[in-house]
DNA sequence: GTCGGCATACCGACCGGTCGGTGTCCAAAG
DNA sequence: CTTTGGACACCGACCGGTCGGTATGCCGAC
């Protein structure tokens, strides 16, 4: 009864030390991605982390609250990674191609989080789907502006609204996860030139 | 007791004449579109049908019967389509861009089928997903033939597998629910023919 | 001693699916 | 013409089970 370092709770003996929250997080997100959030109960969270509900309901307060803050934390490394590479001083080209490129390899890297942004941000609750939304357009309105100044410039078709590209593009990236295996022939940084240049090439005048 | 055409069944007065089967394929269309499938209760079908759960149970087999019965119905009506555009004695580049065209219109004329796609779709017990997803892998090679076509053709560019270049393209076509709403600016047509364009366009040999 | 960091037991709501029945129609028997 | 029987379409109360969430208490650290 008064062993030190006991090793009762939990099963977990190989990824301990993570801090409890991170742990959590952590086997949320893939198991939203396996089994799709409703599917997946609490009580399977949080065994797959080695806690306990208590744990759980002490650090986070619903279930909706685990998702949410997989969604936030993507998003914020989306922004981030977006606003570096928009803002060099490189040529337009070169910025959208990377910014197009970078995306794609982001998302195959965590394919996980990906997956649970396309399937499950509907269940979320109203408000926080709202704060999840406007992220999302904060993010797409950047990327959109690389595109509005490639029009302005003369660089790209102006026959083809910039919102209609972007929603374009962007579709085919969220759309990654339902067709991309790790076990293919192409590495992400392959698909993400090729994307890249699918979408530089669309963007090119039709005249020339 | 012995009136003629008695009205007892249900409350639908207005959409009634319909048989229930399809009035229930027709409600849980809209639910699950909304709500996800998960989300939504037998009871709550019915109800929006105005019928009981034993007259579902009568027609359907399960929940899952449902919802495989909505996706059966839209992969027939688009593999249909496809075939149709895609056999024609048109040039290649024409029956591409209506074979695109058409795709994006059908999906946003069902936008509650495409909602469901996207995110129910792995809710299905695996036997039933198995079979959906086999019928969508052969529209899409019929769909790649067409790129593949082209690219044997010296139409289309080569540097480009053809089916990154399909899931490409259908990425964003199955992403339109998530964005287009009707109340926009521009008509089902009109995006279909933005899409073809962009397609096309990308698919242009680089050196012009 | 009290406070963060959990564990454990438990609750009420709800859900998919079942099952014994009911009303209606039609066809064959009487 | 009437009766009977049974197939079909549907009803709705009910069940076992699960799930998100909570109430309470223990325990080591400060």
């Amino acid at each position: 009864m008064t062993r030190a370092s006991t090793r009762k709770p939990g099963e977990a003996t190989g990824d301990d030390q993570a801090a409890v929250p991170r742990r959590l997080l952590e086997h949320a997100t893939k198991l939203f991605a396996k089994k799709g959030f409703d599917r997946t109960s609490v009580q399977e969270i949080v065994e797959a982390a080695g806690v306990t509900k208590g744990a759980m309901y002490h650090y986070f307060g619903s279930k909706d609250d685990l998702l949410y803050e997989i969604y936030a934390r993507v998003l914020r490394e989306q922004t981030r990674q977006l606003e570096s590479v928009a803002s060099s001083d490189a040529p337009l080209r070169e910025r959208l191609a990377a910014a197009a490129s970078d995306v794609v390899v982001s998302s195959i890297d965590n394919l996980d989080d990906n997956t649970i942004f396309l399937q499950s941000m509907h269940q979320l609750s109203p408000d926080k789907q709202k704060a999840v939304r406007a992220e999302r357009r904060k993010y797409h309105e950047r990327f959109r502006g690389l595109v509005e100044e490639g029009q302005r410039s003369g660089e790209f078709r102006t026959d083809k609204p910039a919102d209609v590209v972007v929603d374009f593009f962007f579709g085919s990236v969220h759309h990654l996860g339902s067709w991309y295996r790790r076990s293919g022939s192409l590495t992400a940084r392959q698909i993400g030139d090729h994307y890249a240049d699918l979408l530089l090439d669309a963007l090119r005048p039709p005249a020339g």
